[in-house]
DNA sequence: CAAGTTGGTGAGCGCTTGCTTAGTGTGTTG
DNA sequence: CAACACACTAAGCAAGCGCTCACCAACTTG
């Protein structure tokens, strides 16, 4: 349940120590490739950010678009296992709904330039790396359908069609990372609790 | 009230016989802007695909960037147009409400194509570029507030923060541009139906 | 009809790009 | 200590980029 503050950060399991070379690339391309974008981003740039001669991102990775791939990736991968685990330790279809939107927001808040880079940098994939992060996109979506259901198949949710809900639970949590800012008017957490109060009333939950 | 249903079509009022030249220009870079990205298109392919030659473009635009900032400020300014004339036939704060989330949402999926542009490429525009699109974003915004303080001063609303409907509502029409498809399950007016309800559920309009 | 304007073409310039390759210093191993 | 593996650097290369410029044909105008 423990997320990584450090947008920029690019390790799968934080370990104490100094950054690995590999890691600091990865970092340095999260920003550069979020804020200006895949293109615009000079393989020479993501080196000497991560502090190493201009043709050193080679030494760890055989292509700029392999960088962008891991990097999506690994996105995708922290956001389906997110989900899955944030709805596993309740039972009533209230609280799993709740906790999936609320931590899937607070992950597109906390970590909005990798959410960014995931969203709107993979067009620039190979085609077989896209379909790999398609797929995991996929079993988000399928992950929130499955909750959606599960409600209404128990009789606390009251809407006509659930993939309205998906399309909103999506919606409100993966546009966070486009307009947000660590210096804007609400927390990570704030709207998290926020969202999840909008998709209980859009779903017509009990006492909502 | 009418709207164009070719997403690739720029002009700002359409006129009747064949496109110009910089009309045509123009649809091409929507088209190449919003699959491949502003900095992977090539000014070459944007005249080749409007029928010319390779440096056709800078007859009628004097640079990429330039031709990037007509392109986000006529949809920049068309949204704002259309978000005014939405609400005003109404008085009702519901009705007025309605209106706006409904023909919001309903451009954003008709030209999925140009919002995609005005919403992600805009970082590649000038910092004056920049400044001026987000002052017409900005009015959209207030225009968006006025209309949710509106019923919560006339007591049809109940939420206790307006900042939150409005981050809601931007969010469920802008992310259309983000996933939509002609081919997708919605048509464009079935989706302004779905946000104008879900919209009004968040807002605790009365019978919703 | 001469002169200018408009909208377009084709060649190409100066620069930057992703990526390669040869080489270097350091640590490790038999 | 020879031999090797490894992480990294310096110096490019071929290709492609945005953009310029000389030129041209078709209208418009005095």
């Amino acid at each position: 349940m423990t997320e990584l503050h450090d947008d920029a950060s690019a390790t799968e399991m934080p370990i104490p120590g100094p950054p690995t070379s590999e890691e600091r690339l990865l970092r340095a391309a999260t920003t550069l490739f979020s804020d200006k974008g895949f293109e615009a981003t000079r393989t020479r740039d993501i080196s000497t950010t991560a502090g190493m001669s201009p043709s050193a991102m080679y030494v760890h990775f055989p292509s700029k678009e392999d960088l962008l791939f891991q990097l999506v990736r690994r996105s995708n991968e922290r956001a389906l296992a997110l989900v899955l685990s944030a709805v596993a330790p309740f039972t009533d279809p209230i609280d799993r709904v709740r906790a999936l939107v609320r931590e899937f927001s607070i992950m597109h808040a906390r970590n909005f330039r990798r959410a960014r880079i995931a969203q709107y940098e993979s067009r620039h994939l190979s085609p077989e790396h896209h379909q790999t992060v398609a797929e995991t996109r996929l079993q988000i979506r399928v992950a929130a359908m499955r909750e959606v259901q599960n409600g209404l198949d128990q009789g606390v949710f009251l809407i006509p069609d659930p993939r309205v809900a998906v399309l909103a639970i999506m919606s409100l949590a993966v546009d966070i990372c486009r307009w947000y800012s660590p210096d804007g008017e609400f927390t990570p957490e704030e709207l998290g609790d926020i969202n999840a109060d909008l998709v209980l009333r859009i779903l017509h939950a009990p006492g909502y």
